[in-house]
RNA sequence: GGGCCCAUAGCUCAGUUGGAUAGAGCGUCUGGCUACGAACCAGGAGGUCGCAGGUUCGAGUCCUGCUGGGCCCGCCA
């Protein structure tokens, strides 16, 4: 953990600045880590900054500086270099008992309460590949915010009375001519979201076959919003069996939840109506008289919304409809009521219910219409929002924001936080695997990538996806593992499936459209999950042998460091001490990584740095013998070292949801 | 027409408050298992950072324009 010494390094120099040149206004300057450790473990080119205020070259500035600072804790010196950056060297001993110790905890971040909504899988088919980019970077936000402490709140939007419920009812009905009995019994089986997922492809076909049955799905939304029928009430069996499919399906990549807000409450519980009050009261929005959108309820839009600030002057507007003619909200209304719910403004609350245990023990809250558990924690009434949701709805969300401006909460707008990232698709390799054929000649087929299409039925299911990685890594492991159980076998290739997949989301830049590649995906060489698993694994197992082969336990090694020589670490050491600082520094800076990755939303800084920290850990144990060093003190920094890459490396997988086996 | 995103090695991608010699994986070529398990390591080849201007002591990174590609702008969600 660096971030405390940064912080140090901050204060002392900004002093420096300030009672050496007299400067009132210090520019605000980074404390950066140097390319190699011979140039310094920590950098500050404040110099440049200051060259032109000052007139002076850099290099003088930095010279003096460096004479000013003085004694900063854990700096053992610092150094003005000749192009005029300030380099500073740390206390390396001190710096890695202190963190080996536990005495050195991660920085504490912001403390409001925060939501993070995301996966938010329509229930009506099982969870594709598009669908786990979402769960991945929420969950890892989630894990990333706890990290440093912030309380979190994971929020799963649950859509049970869109259209996507009614096609599959209407498919139910008019396809299978299938009861409200007969769908339960259905949906009692385990992969009830794969008969769905067909059954969805199908009713799109029937519409295709006859635009005229459109009409049948426009009953069925109808009834299925209006409640208290039998459509309505296949529509709950069905959707809790798919909701349960789909945590089935997150639980094996280690996502729970906190509570699961159905958007039928939305509409049961009046929030809707009663955010229609709001919106009326403060002239958001109007009934449309005129035009083709006469009757509607509609919200005025600035041009641009999405840019920040109102464009002023902009004669250009358009009008958002809110609740249409035959007066049925849209999406865009429910979801401006759930976020005002989510920041407390709305004046009501939701009911809730025990819907299931997760992992750990964890309850799994929905919410409900009925009564509500008196032992519900409470729930909502948040500081900071984040929706994660791929960029494609970016213009809804824009509107969100617009929403709570217009109704005077403008801190709300600004918390609203729309954590937006590009989809997933499919190479057309791993679309023809699927069996989708494409027309050569069609503009499809000029396209690098398939979209992926729930309604058509196109996609890698996760589940698919997971058993595929599952079977293939537990026949590695007991390859590997003659002595293993085949129970031992599959929990340990289940574990490395996980890493193969959450890292393979999380490496690519959410800004980067991913073309999924099932070839690629199921790599576990190079930079994969397993590849960083396998240095965790292997760390361990030197520490394991140290034990069982001398006895000496991890305890002992951090206790023994006292009385060993630090030559092994020290700044005039050989090539080995070098490397050894250079992995023990690297592992140190999970916590500034972390802070960069919750300030940028950018998670594959995260996948890389643990990555190239593995990296660089792999290649330290394969030229430095640490259990057949002889010499006693080198062994002992050795083992020291070892023992903290290995704690900051799990730190670091456990953030990206990933598990850590004792052998593989 | 407007908004957002992408363009860096043969391929897939990092490079994010502008900073020290442009990196990684895959592929390719060469070498390393009598073990701290090779899901690994060492090394080689491979780059006009899409193009053109501008700002700066300094630009892959910021600004402007352009080219090519993707997404969004619905009484769907």
């Amino acid at each position: 953990m660096i971030l405390n010494v940064q912080r140090g390094i901050h204060e002392a120099i900004d002093g420096a600045i300030r009672q050496r040149f007299g400067v009132a206004e210090v520019p605000a300057f980074a404390v950066e880590v140097p390319p190699t450790r011979a140039l310094g473990d920590l950098a500050v080119p404040v110099a440049f900054q200051l060259a032109r205020a000052l007139r002076k070259p850099p290099r003088a500035i930095a010279q003096e500086l460096a004479g000013a600072v003085g004694a900063i804790p854990g700096v053992a010196r610092i150094v003005a270099a000749p192009n005029g950056y300030l380099n500073l060297y740390l206390d390396r001993p001190s710096f890695l008992t202190a963190r080996l110790r536990g005495e050195i905890a991660p920085d504490r971040g912001v403390q409001d309460k925060t939501i993070v909504e995301h996966t938010a899988i329509n229930p009506n088919k099982a969870a594709h590949i598009g669908h786990l980019r979402n769960a991945a970077l929420g969950d890892t936000l989630v894990r990333a915010l706890q990290f440093r402490g912030t309380p979190v709140e994971v929020q799963n939007y649950i859509d049970d009375t869109g259209v996507q419920v009614a096609d599959v009812i209407v498919g139910f009905r008019e396809l299978e001519r299938k009861s409200i009995d007969e769908v339960r019994q259905l949906a009692a089986s385990p992969r009830f979201d794969y008969y769905c997922w067909d059954l969805y492809a199908r009713v799109t076909e029937w519409y295709e076959g006859d635009r005229a049955r459109l009409a049948v799905r426009a009953a069925a939304l109808h009834d299925l919003e209006q409640g208290g029928n039998g459509t309505a009430e296949m529509g709950a069996a069905i959707v809790d069996a798919i909701v349960r499919t789909h945590l089935r399906t997150m639980a094996r990549l280690n996502i729970a939840y906190d509570l699961l807000t159905y958007e039928g409450d939305i509409v049961r519980l009046k929030f809707w109506a009663h955010t229609f009050e709001i919106l009326k009261a403060q002239g958001a929005v109007f009934l449309q008289t005129e035009g083709k959108l006469a009757g509607c309820w509609v919200m005025r839009i600035d041009e641009g919304a999405a840019a920040d600030d109102e464009a002023a002057g902009d004669e250009e507007s358009r009008e958002k409809v809110i609740v249409r003619s035959n007066g049925v909200v849209t999406y865009v209304g429910k979801d401006i009521a759930n976020q005002f719910w989510k920041f407390g403004l709305l004046g009501r609350d939701f009911r809730y219910r025990r819907f299931a245990t997760q992992g750990g023990g964890r309850t799994l809250w929905a919410t409900t219409s009925g009564e509500s558990d008196p032992n519900a924690p409470p729930f909502g009434r948040a500081r900071r929002i984040f929706n994660v949701i791929d960029s494609r709805q970016m213009y809804l969300q824009a509107l969100l924001v617009q929403a709570l401006k217009t109704l005077g909460h403008p801190e709300e707008a600004e918390r609203s936080i729309h954590f937006s990232y590009e989809m997933v698709t499919l190479s057309h390799a791993t679309a023809r695997e699927l069996g989708h054929r494409i027309d050569p000649d069609s503009d499809d087929a000029k396209k690098p990538f398939v979209e992926v299409s729930g309604r058509k039925g196109l996609g890698v299911k996760i589940d698919d996806l997971l058993d595929l990685l599952t079977t293939k890594a537990t026949e590695e492991v007991a390859r590997r593992n003659p002595d293993f159980t085949p129970d031992d076998c599959r929990r340990v290739g289940a574990q490395i499936a996980v890493a193969a997949i959450r890292y393979f989301m999380l490496k690519y830049s959410r800004g980067k459209l991913i073309v999924f590649d099932i070839e690629e995906a199921l790599s576990f060489e190079g930079e994969t999950g397993p590849y960083l698993q396998y240095a965790v694994v292997r760390a361990g197992n030197i520490l394991n042998k140290l034990r069982e082969r001398e006895g000496v336990s991890e305890a002992d090694v951090v206790a023994s460091l006292e009385k060993a020589a630090p030559d092994e670490l020290l700044e005039d050491g050989d090539d080995a001490a070098h490397n050894l600082w250079a992995v023990v520094f690297e592992a140190s800076r999970l916590d500034e990584v972390v802070e960069q990755v919750v300030r940028s939303l950018e998670f594959s800084a995260l996948a890389k740095y643990t990555f190239g920290l593995a990296q660089t850990f792999n290649a330290f144990y394969h030229r430095y013998p640490i259990l057949n060093e002889e010499r006693g003190d080198r062994k002992r920094w050795r083992a020291a070292g070892v023992a903290y890459v290995r704690a900051q490396l799990t730190r670091a997988l456990d953030l990206m949801g990933i598990d850590v086996p004792a052998r593989m």
